[in-house]
DNA sequence: TGCCATGGTGAATCTATTG
DNA sequence: CCAATAGATTCACCATGGC
């Protein structure tokens, strides 16, 4: 048994050949930005893997041997997702995928290791294996499970380009692509698929694109034939991947090899406003857009207020910046003052937000 | 605290009032064919929500859905599902049904108890409530688990049946049905909804249809507002409901008294291969667009068949899909059942082809 | 009667920054 | 650490009411 050794540095765009709870524990800690973990489903869950206590236990009730089992499998489950959870950055994340095989005890063992779950994801596959003995629902589908390393996490997340490529909707939480087959699935020398569960790579695409920056760093301790490798090199993300066989190793480095990135302007995606430089309303009042005594009416036209030299508002019985006197006015929890108010000009009603886009345009022509 | 008393028979068709593993306890064992669970889901709800017209959410607060710890929840999930399963027969099966929040940690429970999961089967939403803050996708799905209670039991699955409702092409582990909304969804005396968590008949539909028999005993360990014990009469199944609440057990009595069993010949669901119909009309049953044991008549008016479970049609003599029973009742070498075939409303009479665009107008306004 | 505008609401782990 | 404040954010469906 190796003992643990020094960590080194990041090994970024590379493949690292073993064990990936052994190779997790060399690389530093909060170093990853994402994590992407497709572990396997498929394990013989009959001694197959080492047991925690290393007994021998006699098969006499299935049941038992199954507990066993599974004991196993949690025990396996967690130690790479402790290992995994070392290495994120403090608003990292993982992306996790599974069957009903594994992937209610791998959820369970997410929640128990501090992750925070933001949503499960279920892929829908177009094109599903068919049940052929006809007992049971045909298995369209496989389960992705979102989380924080913690819950206070400021994950990323770019809503507005989800949106935008789902015609200006909110992204659901069930996404619908193919299995990976064609061109795209991986042939080892004798011609046949190289790898048993090769993931789509637009599944992929929309996972890295959505919750990682151009940049980041992607791990992916199960990389098999690399589909996160291919599509982060793709994006302009750095990759790192783990897998003990070499032959997944070496489909996988001449696949990524073969990669060209994308431009990196072509990399920019829909961003909210929340991005946008912050600018407070007594800006507009300095800058001259705004005269102290001007009048702004809401929205709806029921209330009005008088813009005051240091950027806040005088209504009849209120005064506060413009988001306090809207919410007041309206009995409102809140308010955003930037589209609630409107001035005058040339006899039409504006939002106050017209001003702070001239701002912000303004700053954006001087970069 | 009250000693566990002697088992009493089975109550078929009535409500228990009470906590549910104090009940079912207390009922003999091996005595159940299925049980569907729709458990607290545990959600950690922190501050209020407001939608972006300022409205608040209602959220999910109540008492029963409160638990400490994860651990908490898990010990309260461990005992009701061990509970379900001694009261379940040999062949016996269950459903559950989550979210994320609880799903994962009730899946593996059920694993650890001995159940075989046979399925995940996802509940897409059309019309599921947005994200507000734009932080997270659209919570757009929930999560049931077919399990039996052991790996080695021969559990009920028509097969045939929901291929019939499905387009004469395997019925998928992914089902897409709207929320509980509108007539459906039950109110209090006071005209707010009557339960936070009210699930769609549709639902409850698919799975007794699919996964019991007539006269088999249903029981829910946590009935609310009887979804289950309704769609169970309406089908000719036995219910039992368990339920702490008396203002659910009222409604849910009240709701399951108006209810008017399908007629006993109409339950007869597709037991051999037959040609593939190229419609879904079993839809159209599910959704509850139309009763089984319904009477539709011929473009004609000379003949009629009634509507069973599953989507196809008995007339006097001939069954199966709404096409062949047009067919061979006309002596024609085909038929279009969707034109042929109408039903009444208001005294008028319409084709069935309008309830098809009525589910066709949905599923494309959801793309 | 129909059509259209308006308003309500659904199992929700739903913010970020400054002081 | 907490408190205060700025300010960003929604889809499908149903019920109601006016014309």
């Amino acid at each position: 048994m190796a003992g643990k050794t020094r960590e080194h540095s990041l090994p970024l765009d590379t493949i690292l050949a073993g064990d990936c709870i052994a190779e997790m524990e060399r690389l530093p800690a909060e170093s990853v930005d994402l994590v992407f973990a497709d572990p396997p489903y498929n394990l013989q869950l009959r001694g197959d893997l080492h047991r925690p206590n290393n007994s021998k236990v006699d098969a006499v009730d299935d049941h038992w041997d199954q507990f066993d089992s599974f004991a196993a499998y949690d025990a396996f489950t967690r130690d790479w997702l402790s290992a995994a959870r070392r290495l994120l950055k403090p608003d990292g994340a993982i992306w996790t995928i599974g069957s009903y095989h594994n992937v209610f005890r791998m959820g369970a063992a997410m929640q128990d290791a501090g992750y925070w779950i933001l949503n499960d994801v279920v892929w829908r596959k177009t094109n599903p294996m068919p049940n052929f003995r006809g007992k049971r629902l045909t298995n369209a589908h496989e389960t992705l499970i979102w989380a924080s390393r913690s819950e206070k996490a400021k994950y990323t997340f770019h809503y507005e380009a989800l949106k935008a490529a789902n015609d200006g909707v909110q992204m659901r939480s069930d996404w619908t692509f193919p299995i990976c087959t064609g061109h795209e699935r991986l042939k080892n020398a004798r011609g046949e698929k190289a790898h048993p569960t090769q993931k789509p790579e637009a599944l992929l695409h929309r996972i890295l694109m959505a919750t990682t920056n151009p940049g980041d760093v992607v791990l992916d301790p199960f990389f098999g034939t690399g589909t996160s490798g291919a599509v982060a090199k793709m994006l302009g993300r750095h990759w790192i991947g783990i897998e003990r066989e070499a032959e997944y190793r070496d489909l996988a480095q001449a696949r990524i090899g073969m990669v060209r990135p994308v431009e990196r302007a072509a990399l920019q995606v829909s961003t909210s406003k929340r991005a946008e430089p912050r600018i407070p309303f007594g800006t507009l009042v300095e800058r001259g857009l705004l005269r102290p005594g001007e009048v702004l009416h809401s929205l709806n036209g029921r209330h009005s207020a008088q813009v005051r030299p240091d950027g806040t508002l005088a209504a009849a019985r209120e005064t506060g910046s413009i988001h306090q006197v809207g919410a007041r006015l309206e009995g409102a929890p809140s308010c955003n003052g930037w589209t609630y108010w409107h001035f005058k000009r040339e006899g039409k009603r504006v939002p106050i937000d017209a001003l702070r886009q001239q701002i912000r345009d303004e700053l954006a022509a001087m970069r």
